[in-house]
DNA sequence: ACACATGGTAAGCATACACTTACTGTAAGC
DNA sequence: GCTTACAGTAAGTGTATGCTTACCATGTGT
């Protein structure tokens, strides 16, 4: 299925901006609302609503409506897609270092 | 060594965009030259030079002279980072999402 | 019904960055 | 030694995007 790779792409992009990793990796602390996120954070309010947009498109969070309130909780299917397309890719880099490890030896824990 | 997310924020930068996505993903068929990787791309020469140097400096890709050709290579350290990454992220993930499994149960892959 | 609070949207700006065409350096082949 | 091939660097450009301020929509409490 090379149509895997989309989601993948998506929350890979995503998360490259720091902060939206920020943002993120705040969330993981529980579900958060808007202005919560916001209180805490280096930029406006409305710039954590367009990266929480971009998380929710990249399916990364959840959005749930609880009165005026917005609450962006994690959504693991974003994690999950990278994680998937890292595992895929962590297969063709073990075939191609294996052939590597005899004569390369950086500091690697077994 | 409490810098760990520091190399992962850079490989996911790294990898966030496409073309250097489709690099790297090129080279899990094995090493390859710089003008190899050029040729089947759609970017020219320079382009991959520029895109390798910043896959190499997060550490995901390396590169081994070979006469006039330089050969590159995947590098799992820069893979390595992003999965330690992901697993912390993937704990706390869990952590959150553990209280919501009940109530949520949608898929909608077709 | 009115006022307040909360959050998403619009418009605009400023920086970053992906890509290109030149140029330079270096190693192989004659 | 000279020419050719291969790759990295410089300089410049166009577009994408992260951020801001202003505005609008929705919901809640009195």
């Amino acid at each position: 299925m090379s149509k895997k790779s989309a989601p993948a792409a998506t929350a890979l992009a995503a998360l490259a901006d720091p902060t939206r990793r920020q943002l993120f990796e705040r969330l993981r602390s529980g579900p958060r609302a808007v202005g919560e996120l916001a209180r805490g954070g280096t930029v406006s309010r409305p710039a954590v609503s367009q990266h929480l947009a971009v998380l929710k498109a990249a399916g990364l969070v959840r959005d749930t409506a609880a009165g005026t309130r917005r609450v962006y909780e994690i959504d693991p299917k974003g994690l999950a897609a990278i994680r998937a397309w890292l595992d895929d890719m962590w297969g063709g880099a073990l075939q191609n270092f294996s052939a590597e490890l005899e004569k390369d030896n950086d500091e690697r824990e077994s």
